[in-house]
DNA sequence: TTGAAAGCGCTAACAG
DNA sequence: CTGTTAGCGCTTTCAA
């Protein structure tokens, strides 16, 4: 059992059997021998470089350099658990509404050194589930930028990876949303600023949550403002949807209108303008969301943008603040702030007031002022 | 050195010594263990169920399941090298043109069980070299949307993982494009059948390689259908570079035009009309791309659509081919046919030619027809 | 068909 | 500050 002295010692196996540097990607290894250090020190000077005295660092690093060494990403995961990469959930990302949600989350994963997995629901429950489970063991969080899921599903999400909501109110489940209160106080003060004394609200599908935030909004700020308010609808947040208001606007009631956003919005105007009406001779109309083809239309479309670049990044932020161990509780809700577009297509009310469904007169050529597109917002 | 017969065996060491089944996720070996077999057989039950006695992969499969047990991509990324993702790289995700394409990918790779990973270079080289730096060690291959990235930028990338560039022509790199002859005979074909004599080119970037094959093939057609053509700019590939456009825009010569892009149309059209000028009354106007936008302007624009959907799908389609093995020149480049969408902004030409700019006259509502929205195409 | 054992490339105690 | 030594969870020869 003993070893006799002079039986060798176990071969001290310093560095464990690794396939020689052949050709393939150099590793740590590979790294460690040309320096004449431990693999140790090597794995150190990248991931703490602190850790590690700065001389042997440098030349660690230089060696590295030259032999094309890179940390290899999936091999620093499996030890740690730190994939450094995050889910982005969006329901369509065909919908313009995302696409600076989308950058502003992105590159603030970026920035923190981590990289985004989309996972587009394309419209689907079932695609979206089953997305998100592909991507749940590799990802160390995610971000729900719009989803169909149940409230309850999202809860039961969040128990397996740090979750944060983008525009959604789940209790236990932390968020970022807009500020529905502020836009559309800035799109009634807007409208009222002008002199208008009543305001029709186009109300988009009832059961999304904005929606409710939006007519409730309305119904406060008008009433402060001595504003009369009606509702109609409700109606899909499409184009589609806003030429279907269109058909069943009464005229002569309001001389200004605020759509649930803007698709439903210039959906609105086309069909009104097809009409004969005038835009905002006749009638003001006011969006919400600020897509790109806002500032294309004819009339440019007035219309309340949400910070949409801001909640994406804020969005990361949070969920990295999360990742990072910070509690639920402690990465608060915020609501961001909105800002009014005042562009072509909202003016005074005319003095006097006489529906133009009466008689209808040509169109003006637009207007154009304040027509800053999207991407400056 | 010879053990004693009585001396015990070396410790089976069956399973080499894991954490206890503490928390966290079960492994192949909490599943070995509840299902009495080795850790090997769990693994071949999930990964080549072939080689597994049914019955056995069965029974696996069941404990398995109730154990809540997944299978972890990360560890089995690390022996194989098969991460299961691939990148998907735009200079611009915030460019509508880019939508469906990206949706196309998506649902192809997902559908293969790839996961994507996005990496937007926010319109600078230095961020897109940056985050392809950062993704390339996780994924298996690459489909390059659209990039600023030189030539020989991009065949240093695809010397390091296959690639697939779309929409973009390098040797050596295989990729799949839109055929722009076709869509510029499309487009050319309804001009002439409309009864066009002249047509107006308005050139976009003169680096981007679709502009030149555009002005080609337009002046092709244009030719064996016997119709004049000229061509002004080049303009910026924006709504801007469209108003520029119509400010240059020789109204006397042309009825009709047809634009670098969907972007440029709609400035063109919106600026010509602020002119004074009917569309299509005074001038026809024809766009590239069917991005969201051109249905719901007015009128609304005619444009030829890319098979934007198809080119994504097809893209990462050939790249799994190229993951699979396949070599470059057996995945043949592909011309993908487009489609022209008519709507309001093209009509037969007025049969009395004078020039918009010397009686502006007032619009007459848009006309519908064809208003086709990009995602039924 | 199944089991044992050696890694994939890196991190993380624990000594020294 | 640096080296040694176990693994992370899974795949994969090689034997049995």
């Amino acid at each position: 059992m003993t070893p006799s002295p002079e039986q060798p010692a176990r071969p001290a196996a310093a560095e464990p059997r690794r396939r020689s540097s052949a050709r393939s990607t150099p590793t740590i290894y590979d790294v460690a021998r040309a320096a004449g250090v431990a693999s140790s020190t090597v794995s150190r000077a990248f991931s703490r470089p602190d850790r590690v005295n700065a001389e042997t660092a440098a030349r660690i690093r230089a060696v590295a350099a030259d032999l094309g060494y890179r940390t290899n990403p999936l091999a620093r995961a499996l030890p740690t658990g730190q994939t450094s990469m995050i889910a982005l959930a969006t329901a369509d990302i065909t919908n313009p509404y995302y696409f600076e949600l989308i950058r502003g989350a992105q590159a603030a994963a970026a920035e923190r050194g981590y990289t985004t997995l989309l996972a587009d629901a394309q419209e689907s429950v079932a695609i979206e589930r089953e997305g998100l489970e592909r991507v749940i063991p590799t990802v160390e969080g995610i971000v729900l930028a719009s989803t169909r899921m149940s409230d309850s599903a999202i809860r039961m999400l969040a128990k397996q990876r740090p979750v944060i909501a983008v525009n959604r109110d789940i209790s236990d489940v932390p968020n970022v949303v807009t500020d529905h209160a502020m836009s559309m106080r800035q799109a009634v003060d807007h409208l009222a600023d002008l002199g208008h004394r009543q305001i029709t609200y186009l109300s988009g599908p009832e059961a999304a949550w904005a929606n409710g935030m939006r007519w409730r909004s309305l119904r406060l700020y008008a009433g402060e403002r001595g504003i009369h308010v009606r509702r109609i609808g409700p109606y899909a947040p499409t184009a589609g949807g806003g030429a279907r208001a269109a058909a069943d606007f009464p005229a002569v009631r309001s001389s200004a209108v605020i759509a649930y956003n803007d698709l439903v919005a210039i959906g609105f105007m086309r069909r009104l303008i097809s009409f004969g009406a005038r835009i905002p001779g006749d009638v003001s109309v006011v969006g919400f969301d600020n897509i790109f083809t806002s500032a294309l239309t004819s009339p440019e479309l007035t219309t309340v943008a949400p910070p949409l670049r801001t909640l994406g990044s804020m969005a990361v932020h949070n969920l990295l603040a999360l990742i990072g161990g910070a509690s639920p509780t402690t990465v608060r809700p915020l609501a961001l702030p909105t800002r009014i577009y005042v562009r072509a297509s909202t003016a005074a009310p005319a003095t006097r007031r006489r529906s133009w469904r009466d008689a209808p007169a040509p169109r003006e050529p637009a207007t154009t002022r304040g027509n800053r597109l999207p991407s400056s917002g």
